[in-house]
DNA sequence: CCGTATCCTTTCTGATACTG
DNA sequence: CAGTATCAGAAAGGATACGG
């Protein structure tokens, strides 16, 4: 089993995993502090903590240090992650044209 | 805190979903049955029924029964399910550009 | 063949509290 | 500000057995 296509089961393992494109959808708009993202996402500080570690392992994002005072911490994508902005791009337009916005919350069978 | 976009984040709610990116990859390739896709999957019958029926709810797949003898049930994509067509294949270009093979199993930091 | 129901284990999430 | 540690509850996942 299991045989579809690897490179895009490892795709998908990174994409799919929960909130990650919201991530991604954020930092495409541009550079983003922590506290920034915190503020934006509908989820918690570890969360995004835990998540921002994988994507920058996965090399898609890439985390700058700016030793002024306060010390300023900035995320941003690498050309890999921007490389996925035709996937969030897609992603949108299959969402206007098929998912209404009061979606979520629904999916409770 | 929370208002990106409330389709997008509908959208992701439903692509992001475990699996359902490997079922709508399986499925673009055309019609299965069930047995066909456990075959294929890496996950169990309970998981993939799960997901069917939620993608089945979602209005993105459908599934048709033929009154053969033995019956024999078919899944397919709608039509909003088609749509989802152009993600895929974005998601497999950067897979194709970015993503290892061996990629797989590598996540447990 | 095509599932569903149940049980049990693993993973994920979020709140809270705490460092540099 | 930018996180990490811990802890408990929720959700996801797999195995198995059974029904149409």
């Amino acid at each position: 089993m299991t045989d579809l296509c690897p490179r895009f089961e490892g795709a998908m393992e990174i994409i799919s995993k929960r909130w990650v494109g919201l991530i991604l959808f954020q930092l495409l708009d541009g550079t983003k502090r922590f506290s920034e993202m915190e503020t934006d996402l509908p989820i918690s500080g570890r969360l995004l903590s835990d998540r921002l570690k994988m994507l920058e392992k996965e090399g898609i994002v890439e985390r700058n240090i700016y030793s002024e005072f306060p010390v300023r911490i900035e995320y941003s994508l690498s050309e890999k992650g921007r490389a996925l902005k035709p996937v969030i791009q897609e992603i949108q337009n299959w969402a206007n044209d098929w998912v209404s916005p009061e979606h979520l919350n629904e999916n409770k069978a």
